[in-house]
RNA sequence: GCCCGGGUGGUGAAAUUGGUAGACACGCAAGACUUAAAAUCUUGUUGCCGUAAGGCAGUGCCGGUUCGAGCCCGGCCCCGGGCACCA
């Protein structure tokens, strides 16, 4: 029979793989410990609500983690690489009523598969350190930290909107309404007020704002979103004195304003449908009345109101400028929201575009009183549209006439603080964290209500509140609130019947501080212990850029309120981020939203971990959204096998493979230990600085290429092929961990786990002859090559005598040379 | 609507500090091997003109800066993420 020369049965991935993994487990490879001599280095990736199946958005994320925790192993440091379960959220609740199971249930089956799926997937995590959020064990410290933040008076309860179902009687989720209507009775949706828990964000505005300069290792984009977001302004709270007391609202309107200088110009007040204002105009107006219940349809997504059509309708109450004493009328607008500043605004029709629309819709006054033709500019022309540039000086503003900005922002704010109807604040567009959830599955907020004493924390000693398990849902709203048996408790302080809260936390509140829990995972005497101290902050945290904010901000937040209470030290909760682009499938995002859809299960049983980690790791940098293919998977499949397997085993076969020896190589040899040694250093950089692991891949597959060209089987030669296919399998290491285990075993002594990241030769990296390129006026016209160590002069005779590059030139004036050394010539002529 | 990104061949992409656009792959085409197919190997592959050498055009659109722009600036179009109760 002919030798089938390809055909190499050994490399079956599936097996090799599961092998490789029991190796791991058995030897506990990836737990990691504080005693270590090692730098530490936390990597971490954003942990995965148990939804059921993985997708391919997971395979990315957790793959990208992996990733960077095996090239920091490489780097020598003490890694730790955890993994959990943010198990609380809506989802199970869905699936519970949907298959009549209940939650707790549904979420541990599908951590036990997810688990499963993780494991084959080869990630190289510290399985003992692994918890999920709806444990007991962990929520009480979640418990315990609130009740530590309430008795600091870091939370409060009031008032807030949320979207109501009138034929479910539930509370939905923005996400469970479509079109305005309950996704389930598609009954229109309208917005309730409840008294929920609020956390103080707000009060650490200022430092996560501040703190955002010291993230050197975050994207740019991401800093500027939460910036934005925290939104600090500088400008002027006023009142608007009313002319006689209203109730609920007392004797003035407060607005805050980031243009005090066109105070001026202020033409009327709008309030929110639900200020004590509209309400009390509503009480002697049926009009009116119905257009607050109009307003009070919908969602209370902010994207939602903002799409609306401005509408408003006049209080028939008057306000007076607290300047000129003139009337101004209160009029309610469905677009000013209540949740944000005073729930009022002044309006500038003549100088802010969305007044102008509503003032020329409802025929209220507009008024210019900033003019840029003063100040050199155009002349405005409020006719047409509102001048909201600061550019210019103030007029029909009395004495503030002819003030720049500056000069009338500090002017009428002084003049507003003489009549004590104003002062200079700053203000912040974030608003405090609302933490209640009228639903069931998530963590019981510890808090016990007592008509004698209000409010009281649950004490230690009671902790943790547990959720009763095993309950199955009808989706008619928390099940807790059905449970006497549960509620109704004593109260901690005076003993008397009292009843328990029934609204548990945002899940938000679970994933703002289970990174700092994986270093204490099973310390059951406090949140966190000295350990925690040890390995945050997390040096290189993974996830999606869809958590951009919220969950970011979050975490962020709750880093800091744990360390003003001792219990971590640093300020930050994360030194470097990565925020990954989407995972798409069919042009819409991977998620538990798209079901089953991307499992990755049959390309792992075909084609193995590595195969799939790698294609993953090739198809796009990291940063970028794209849409998932698995024709990638057969082919990383093949690289493995007839490139990288098969050049190792052909390797295997050589017998004689001496040292190198680095000063008697031929210029052949020199040049791929030269390619070798630049693929080195390029990795390194692309791993560690860069994090594009696409090119990684694509400058091995190169090297791969000349390694196959490279026909020389003296001693010398063999050895320059020994050195390149253990960088290849090494660079490729933290992509296809397996490959590259099975691989250097073969061809070395020693574990593959105790080796290093390698080093590279600087003096295998010199070029005796460069390629450089000629233009003329820009345009490329020929290409040569020359000494590394030529001068500008020789570069210059060189490129004028490239062929093709003449006929360019002649007739014609050489203006300018250009001379980029080692890159191009460039001859300006005209 | 507001905030933040992105747009490069048939496809995923590369071009790291303003300096050779399309590396590395996928796909496709042709060829080799085979009775045949698969697998594998070789060659080609931005478009147009040309046997070739080479030329012209080209990085969403319009304009600008520069010796030189995918990259910087101004204006627009389209797509994606977030908008506080999806996680």
């Amino acid at each position: 029979m002919a030798e089938q020369k390809y055909d190499t049965p050994k490399y079956d991935p599936v097996s090799t793989e599961r092998d490789i993994q029991r190796y791991w487990e058995e030897n506990g490879t990836f737990e990691v410990s504080e005693n270590s001599a090692r730098p530490k280095f936390y990597c971490l990736a954003m942990f995965p609500y148990p939804s059921g199946q993985l997708h391919m958005g997971h395979v990315r994320n957790f793959t990208l983690g992996d990733v960077i925790a095996r090239f920091q192993r490489l780097q020598g440091k003490n890694v730790l690489n955890p993994i959990g379960w943010d198990a609380f959220g809506l989802p199970a609740e869905n699936a519970a009523i949907k298959h009549n199971t209940a939650p707790a249930k549904w979420t541990h089956s599908n951590i036990a598969n997810m688990k499963k799926q993780f494991k084959t997937l080869g990630y190289s995590y510290d399985w003992s350190r692994e918890f999920a959020t709806c444990d007991p064990e962990y929520y009480r410290w979640e418990q315990w930290f609130f009740t530590r933040m309430f008795n600091k008076g870091l939370v409060y309860k009031k008032a807030a909107w949320v979207n109501w179902d009138p034929v479910d009687k539930t509370v939905l989720a923005n996400e469970q309404v479509i079109n305005g209507r309950g996704w389930r009775s598609d009954a229109l949706v309208e917005r309730r007020e409840l008294s929920q828990w609020f956390v103080k964000i707000t009060d650490y505005a200022e430092e996560l704002l501040n703190n955002l300069d010291k993230l050197d290792g975050w994207p740019e984009k991401i800093k500027t979103m939460q910036r934005n977001w925290i939104g600090r302004s500088e400008g002027v709270e006023m009142t608007f004195p009313l002319h006689a007391a209203i109730k609920d609202a007392g004797d003035g309107v407060t607005v805050y304003t980031t243009r005090p200088d066109t105070l001026m110009g202020a033409t009327y007040l709008a309030v929110a449908a639900q200020h004590p204002i509209a309400r009390a105009a509503a009480e002697n107006s049926s009009k009116l009345a119905d257009f607050l219940q109009q307003c009070n349809k919908g969602k209370v997504a902010e994207a939602d109101m903002a799409k609306m059509e401005k509408l408003g309708m006049d209080t028939g109450f008057i306000a007076e400028h607290p300047l000129t004493g003139k009337d101004v009328p209160i009029w309610v607008a469905n677009f000013v929201l209540m949740e944000y500043g005073s729930g009022a605004v002044m309006s500038v029709p003549g100088h802010d575009q969305r007044d102008w629309e509503f003032a020329k819709k409802y025929g209220l006054d507009i008024v210019q009183v900033v003019e840029p033709s003063a100040d050199g500019g155009e002349s405005a022309n409020i006719a047409v549209e509102a001048y909201v540039s600061k550019k210019g000086v103030l007029v029909n503003s009395g004495e503030f006439d002819g003030l720049d900005f500056k000069a009338g922002f500090d002017g009428i704010a002084d003049a507003l603080s003489a009549r004590h109807l104003g002062e200079k604040r700053v203000n912040y567009r974030l608003r405090d964290w609302g933490v209640s959830r009228q639903r069931y599955w998530g963590c019981p907020i510890p808090i016990v209500n007592c008509d004698k004493c209000g409010a009281v924390a649950v004490p230690d000693a009671d902790l943790p509140v547990v959720l009763p398990p095993d309950l199955e849902l009808d989706g008619s709203g928390s099940p807790l609130k059905k449970m006497p048996e549960w509620y109704e408790t004593q109260c901690p302080d005076c003993g008397g019947k009292a009843i328990r809260e029934t609204d548990t936390f945002d899940t938000f509140m679970e994933s703002s501080w289970y990174y700092a829990r994986f270093a204490s995972s099973n310390f059951n005497e406090g949140m966190l212990d000295e350990r925690a101290k040890y390995w945050t902050s997390v040096d290189h945290y993974v996830g999606g850029e869809e958590h951009a904010i919220l969950h970011l901000l979050y975490a962020r937040f709750f880093h800091k309120v744990m360390r003003d209470e001792g219990i971590v030290e640093s300020d930050e909760p994360f030194t470097r981020l990565l925020a990954l682009g989407m995972v798409l499938q069919d042009g819409v995002k991977m998620s538990k939203s798209a079901g089953d859809s991307g499992d990755p299960q049959h390309l792992l049983d075909r084609y193995g971990a590595d195969a799939v980690r790698m294609a993953m790791m090739f198809a796009a940098p990291p940063e970028h959204s794209f849409e998932w293919s698995e024709h990638g998977v057969e082919s990383a499949n093949r690289w493995l096998r007839n490139r990288l397997w098969h050049a190792v085993d052909e390797h295997l076969q050589r017998d004689n493979v001496p040292d190198l020896d680095v000063a008697s190589l031929s210029d052949t040899q020199k040049e791929l230990r030269r390619r070798v040694h630049e693929t080195v250093a390029k990795a390194g950089d692309d791993y560690g600085r860069r994090l594009s692991f696409n090119t990684v891949i694509s400058s091995v597959m190169s090297l791969m290429n000349h390694v196959d060209k490279f026909k020389d089987d003296s001693p010398q030669g063999n050895a320059v092929i020994h050195e390149a296919l253990n960088a290849v399998i090494v660079i490729m290491s933290p992509i296809t961990p397996h490959i590259s285990h099975e691989l250097w075993q073969k061809m070395n002594e020693g574990k593959f786990e105790d080796v290093e990241w390698l080093s590279v030769d600087e003096s295998a990296l010199a070029k005796t002859v460069v390629a450089m390129v000629v233009q003329v006026n820009g345009k490329l016209r020929g290409k040569f090559e020359i000494a590394a160590d030529a001068s500008r002069d020789e570069m210059e005779k060189a490129a004028l005598s490239v062929e093709n590059v003449d006929k360019f030139i002649e007739n014609k004036t050489v203006r300018k040379v250009i001379v980029v050394p080692n890159k191009l010539v460039n001859f300006v002529v005209s």
